[in-house]
DNA sequence: CACTTTCTTGAATGTTTATTCAAGATATAG
DNA sequence: CTATATCTTGAATAAACATTCAAGAAAGTG
């Protein structure tokens, strides 16, 4: 018997850039042979197939987020604060620091990308989202109890409008290059989302 | 000398749909001998390559696009009754009668598709964008001058605010099946953007 | 120190890909 | 009706692709 040698959450996190770079289909195995530093060999033993090491991209990609996601929230009296904090957070991930590299959502890239006859991975992509928007309704429903938020729309509204507000700022920070026009989006849709 | 054959216009609506269906990417030339009816030869003929085959299909879409834009705000007194119908027809755009065929954007999904090193595209998709942004701006223009909308924001505030609300929602149906929810939220737009 | 099990390596495999091209077909011009 | 220019056809091509596999390496077990 041996254990593997390759520290899997390098690998994944080497799968995930790669897959948000170039998309689901375009990354080739070559990509991802450079991008974890594993030989075809071992990614097929380890994680099976192509979508395999997708699967598990995204499933890590989820943990992770889930545990920065809980950063905006914790210890925080006003819970919107904490939801204007994750708006603008998006936008400045979107633009970090290097003008021409974007870093887009695993997520929503490869719900976009995604046609049929991939149904493990959109059961994949259903799963990871189903859990982000019961995160942000429960957030709502704290902040409802704060009475930071009134009744006019049921929590579930409220976390559709953001979700779909998140979704359209990263898709329209593909031709908008203004850091100061994204941020001032993001404050729109916050103010939209919480009146 | 001798005239094509084919119909341009029929050409390039299927290859508007298998660009749609399958991305960019994913839609192979076999996929195009189908969708166009063209054989490989007359597509490299014609359009030089894929590359040129979608740039072409782009065109069209605008154009396509710019057409139907029209129909709904012209000789309405209320152009903000034009931006509401204009939002719950995307949304009966992206669920039309087959439940499990969508139809999504073509610029949207090419956005979000492309990474670098296909400059002439991204390119062609800025174009496309920046002209339905103006179209937009436009109509705020004109909401304005029949005060229909007030001045707390920009014109190019509210254009950003209804084009990244549409980017979202046809994201967002990728995932959500309940029509009533995305008119729902395609209504929760229109008050948004028009407040 | 063997023995066995599992991992790693990287070349081999067969498929699919975008693109080219030569041969045949057809429209227009003279 | 002839000539020629251009289109259509579909097989040929070379590159890229995901996947497999046999050989070598190394860890755990007794």
């Amino acid at each position: 018997m041996r254990s593997a040698e390759f520290d899997r959450e390098k690998v994944l996190s080497g799968a995930i850039n790669a897959f948000i770079a170039k998309g689901y289909n375009k990354t080739s195995m070559q990509d991802l042979k450079v991008a974890t530093g594993l030989h075809p060999g071992s990614i097929y033993g380890a994680f099976k197939s192509k979508k395999g090491l997708m699967l598990a991209a995204i499933k890590q990609y989820e943990t992770d987020k889930n545990q920065t996601f809980k950063t905006f929230f914790a210890g925080k009296t006003r819970l919107t604060d904490g939801i204007l904090e994750y708006l603008l957070d998006t936008v400045k991930d979107i633009r970090s620091t290097k003008p021409d590299v974007q870093k887009a959502c695993l997520i929503q890239k490869a719900l976009t990308e995604l046609n049929d006859n991939e149904p493990e991975i959109e059961a994949a992509l259903r799963q990871s989202l189903s859990g982000w928007q019961g995160a942000f309704t429960d957030i709502f429903q704290q902040a409802r109890e704060n009475g930071e938020i009134d009744d006019a729309r049921t929590l579930e509204q409220r976390t559709q409008s953001l979700v779909i507000g998140i979704f359209g700022l990263r898709t329209y920070a593909q031709i908008q290059t203004d850091i100061d026009v994204l941020n001032q989006q993001a404050e729109q849709i916050f103010r939209d989302v919480c009146a």
